[in-house]
DNA sequence: CATGAATGAGTGTTCATTCAT
DNA sequence: TATGAATGAACACTCATTCAT
């Protein structure tokens, strides 16, 4: 019933209580104001907690360590862009999928895009962990299901597609971010034109 | 006439003596090493020093802080980037002008994977440097006047482009890294697609 | 009339009810086996609450402080070994007195060893307690009604005799408990040996 | 060269200079005097190094934690009395042997009574360390040599006499140190009892 | 110029204790 | 009375940076 060992990675307790659950969102909601406002320097747990209006000893009584803060803030965007994905995979074009796909991606990325940024920094020092990976899985796993589409060159079924397509997508939102753009129209377009180019190139082309 | 303020991120004396230039090299050099073999947790100025072979008290005598050894460093990389790519600028085709390109990206950055992983997110940590931008401009203006062949579309001159297509070679080759992969060749191929794919489809198609 | 000071060191409320006994009880017992299960690190008042199965404010409803938990436990331990000893006061000769008074105590203390040396720390950190000390005083008593026996040498009844021989009898036990021993008699005859040879050593020999 | 271990025992840097050495002996006194002015309670790192007239931070330098400190504090003891005690195995008779030894011993821990009952406290609660008990190993076997002085009871070779008989000096002056007794004639005669009584009681008495 | 011992603000984390429910 | 979430002071430890030698 106890874990002794101190680099466990899960909650100190499941967050059943209504109480609880809008403390642990609360902190979870601090940790990502803090890092929009003050970065990585400034991102540390008594910051959070004091944005949170709890005290340290209450955070670290459902996160054991402040990594675990950051990797619930990381589920925590994954869950909400699987939310705005998940009913992608009912579609039948490959092709609209995608187009689907990749306006929700932009959408999320370019609506915290500060956040966004940090977040892959930290998620990539981070060590890997199963419950983050969880949520990343299950979107690489609708985005593949995109290019199952028929409409699509068989080529895009190339092992290592799905995982190119997917960090063009992040690093042409995330530079764009950086550079201050909010053009979310724009976005999509250019992200289309990777994407797809990238597929017609790949394919053979006659 | 110079600036002494104390916050100031240039070095604190140019290495006009040999001995210095030995020295300045030696420290960007051991904070590679440190970087690659202990990840950011290692990365500090006492452990950079060590492996420098030199005291902290040096290390402080040749930049002002430890943001300064990053830069450097970041600095060196994009220079090695520079001198490889510096004659393509005389090519007369776009087309192979990017090829040559993307391969020298590649191999530079598949020479030393983890560094340049680790660099990019310390780069994006940084508050913005005009030496380092500096450098990077120059790569960019190459990537940009390859762009300008005239055997491109004329829409690759969009001003995004350049710096869309450069995060994009970025991604890819940083992803493959993290993954271990190693097959300079494969990789250079899955560049290519992603680059003139992203050109052609920008295009107007017929 | 009753002290309320916040660091009264006696228990908030006598048990008058069975509840309450029973729970202070589980309390105390389950602060002996975390002491036992996790030593002095584990040893904290959530852990001890845990194991006994109640809130930590129902701990707290029944002792004002940590350490007056680890007392009423110390406390427990002494009136344990007193009931074993109580009887003893009734015999005639204090060579017998004495070697029932040994063989109890040696059993005591090696039926929890690891509790009892750990006890024996805490009772040397904590701040003299009358509560405690009433207990102690009590075995004190009866070992020293031992060494009235008149069969015994006159100068067993220095002042000091009592007090440095408990602290033999104690040492020797823990110490044996520490080293992972287990056989009683051996210890026992060892405990005599000490007990005996210092009081008739302690004799002015002829 | 370098360990990464975090759990190494050993100071982060041997004292070889001159500076070095007066430091890390002032360290140590320091620890030595908040343990007997303020207890295990105002036993903390910051304190000591307060007391010591040097920062943490220097603190860490030399003892890679705070147990570090406590640990060449209980080696430093062990030492002092080693130096009391190293010339003893010269002498001929077991039973003047025993005697000095047992001066010096209650000499020295009558000295600092409080240290060295906290330190005794706190060797109890240490994980054992090789550094500590190479001395605490080398005042055993002084004691080993006298108990096989030809003028002593065979039965004083018996394993567990020496580790009884170290136990029973400890905690008579212990006992008496914590009463606060000062007179060192009245303790080593009692410990005379204590030690040449076991001895003798020990041996099959005619 | 080089050294590396010294600094001390800052950070993550714990745990005895309280108090609203 | 019982609960257990909340508190926050306290502590161990790190590391960028300085400065006397």
């Amino acid at each position: 019933m106890e874990s002794d060992a101190p680099n466990s990675l899960n909650p100190r307790k499941k967050p059943g209580q209504r109480r609880s659950a809008a403390t642990v969102a609360a902190i979870i909601e601090a940790a990502a104001r803090i890092l929009e406002a003050s970065g990585l320097e400034g991102y540390n747990t008594n910051a959070i907690a004091e944005r949170a209006g709890v005290s340290v000893g209450s955070l670290y009584q459902y996160f054991p360590t402040k990594d675990a803060v950051t990797r619930a803030l990381v589920e925590r965007e994954a869950i909400l862009l699987m939310e705005e994905i998940a009913d992608i995979a009912a579609l039948r074009s490959g092709r609209t999928s995608l187009e689907r796909f990749i306006k929700a991606a932009v959408a999320h990325q370019l609506r915290r895009p500060v956040l966004a940024r940090l977040l892959d920094i930290e998620e990539a020092r981070l060590p890997p962990d199963p419950e983050v990976e969880v949520q990343s899985d299950r979107v690489t796993e609708i985005f593949s299901q995109c290019l199952r589409g028929a409409d699509l060159p068989a080529t895009a079924l190339a092992p290592e597609a799905a995982s190119d397509l997917l960090a063009i997508i992040r690093a042409i939102v995330d530079t764009a971010g950086r550079h201050g753009e909010t053009d979310r129209g724009a976005l999509v377009r250019r992200v289309n034109c990777a994407v797809f180019g990238y597929l017609e190139w790949q394919a053979p082309r006659a």
